[in-house]
RNA sequence: GGCCCUAUCGUCUAACGGUUAGGACAGAAGCUUUUCAAGCUUUAAACCGGGGUUCGAUUCCCCGUAGGGUCACCA
């Protein structure tokens, strides 16, 4: 059996949102389950809409996501070979050089070059959908070139993908309709036809294929958001193929192992940001701490950077705490806007009105309750100031006068907001003297004079 | 409109003639709990319609219907 090659042929005409790198995708891991070869080839034969930017972009990609590729061509380097195989098939009668008026309104005479087309009904087995027939006769002779040395997508690709000994093309349903045209060239042209692997649609919430102008993003957006590249990878491959086990979360090495066109799927796949979004934080929480906290390091806004008591000693404790509250990294920024990190490097501000549990607005009440953590927290020594010896110390008092009259006042004390982990755990993170620190703080201002 | 493709919970899907139609995300409820999150448990939710074939169809065939793709001197 020979090897197996599978390529993937962007344009670089805009930026390729999921529903492209899906493609990709499925393309790369085919190849490698099999052993093969993948290869990108960039299809830049349109030359006005073509632009570096936009394939800097795709490699970019494709380099975070980890396709990586045994080969890459550009097909601009490639037009000999589209000229001669053009020269070929007018010798041979296939074609002929068609002398036409621009359609641009410029009133030019353009040598295009036509295929002769032979108007069979054209038949070919799509190894996802089965036979599919076609009668190209309402094809007509179609334009292959703009002029001999200015091939056009058919052609072009007919001919790199043969040059290139490319086995199996997998790509966009959208290329079906394309695909009875290209045999017909690869008969004319003598070469042998590839297998075929039509992949479903990827669509957005209105069911229709994804497209930039409607709203789709280029998949460095998912990067500069904070997604995991092996989540992305694994929601993409989830798009139209399980492998038919409960099984949802994947490894990369996973993936190529289990990958199969046989289960690839005939109907159009959702993208589903919140699907996306649990995968990610599944891979996210398979991340050691330090790789954690690399990425909330990437993320973390200046300002709590900056904070005098920022250090990453003290970060590294609290990125667990930050991780339980985001789906992806660039929800740190949120997070911090929203005030939930900046009181783990300063000592917070305190509103006296939420320091009282529920009913009990009594400040003496709650300085007593206060008093008293102080004198139990005193005794522990600092050396063993943890989120379990603060607690066993504690627990007994808040069983005995009530759990919420005693640590919400203190989780007040601590983070100086409604909402943050527990104080328990709060207190590990900042050790026996910040805590007292901040105890004593809020104990004063039950002390002060109500105003 | 022509040609082509598709059709199971809201979403991603399992099932390859016989199942109480399974799982996951999202939803709801409960547990836990000082709050938020996480976690655990429970729950609601689907075979597009009509004909066949068959002892038996979600599954095979046909016709509808709906959705999508494509009809370039783009790819």
């Amino acid at each position: 059996m020979s090897t197996i090659v599978t390529r993937f042929a962007p344009s670089p005409t805009g930026f390729l949102h999921g529903g492209n790198y899906r493609t990709a995708v499925f393309s790369y891991l085919f190849a490698r389950k099999n052993k093969g070869r993948f290869i990108v080839r960039i299809e830049d034969t349109d030359r006005e809409r073509s632009k570096k930017e936009y394939e800097d972009n795709i490699m970019d990609s494709l380099a975070w996501l980890g396709l990586e590729y045994d080969a890459q061509y550009r097909q601009s380097d490639l037009v000999a070979g589209h000229t001669k195989a053009l020269q070929k098939l007018i010798d041979t009668g296939n074609a002929y050089i068609s002398r036409e008026e621009a359609k641009d309104g410029s009133g030019q005479i353009r040598e295009l070059v036509r295929f002769k087309n032979p108007n069979q009904r054209v038949t070919f087995h799509d190894i996802i959908r089965g036979d599919i027939s076609t009668d190209t006769t309402d094809l007509g002779d179609f334009v292959i070139a703009k002029r001999i040395d200015e091939p056009l997508f058919h052609l072009a690709v007919v001919v790199d993908d043969a040059s290139m000994g490319v086995t199996h093309i997998i790509r966009g349903e959208d290329h079906i309709s394309n695909t009875p045209r290209q045999i017909l060239l690869y008969n004319a042209l003598g070469f042998s036809v590839p297998q075929y692997a039509h992949l479903p649609l990827v669509v957005d919430e209105k069911r229709s294929k994804l497209s930039k102008r409607r709203g789709a993003q280029p998949l460095t957006y998912y990067r500069d958001q904070g997604y995991l590249p092996e989540a992305i990878l694994n929601f993409l491959s989830l798009v139209g193929w399980n492998p038919g086990t409960e099984q949802e979360i994947f490894t990369k090495e996973e993936l190529m192992q289990l990958f199969d066109l046989e289960r690839v799927q005939k109907s159009a796949g959702f993208f589903n940001i919140e699907k996306l979004n649990w995968i990610n934080k599944e891979h996210i929480k398979r991340l050691t701490i330090e790789e954690q906290c690399a990425y909330v390091e990437r993320f973390m806004p200046s300002f709590i950077t900056t904070l005098p008591h920022y250090t990453r000693e003290k970060l590294l404790l609290i990125v667990p705490l930050l991780v339980d509250h985001i789906t992806h990294f660039g929800e740190i920024v949120t997070l911090a806007e929203r005030g939930e990190v900046a009181y783990y490097f300063e000592h917070p501000t305190y509103s006296r009105e939420e320091l009282f549990w529920k009913d009990d607005k009594d400040a003496e009440h709650t300085r007593q309750k206060l008093d008293k953590v102080i004198e139990i927290l005193q005794k522990i020594p600092s050396d063993n100031f943890t989120a379990e010896t603060t607690k066993d110390a504690l627990w007994g008092y808040a069983s005995e006068v009530g759990k919420g009259n005693v640590l919400w006042p203190m989780r007040y004390a601590l983070s100086g907001r409604d909402k943050s982990p527990d104080p328990f755990t709060l207190s590990g993170v900042f050790g026996k003297e910040v805590t007292l620190q901040r105890i004593e703080l809020a104990r004063q201002l039950l002390l002060a004079p109500l105003s």
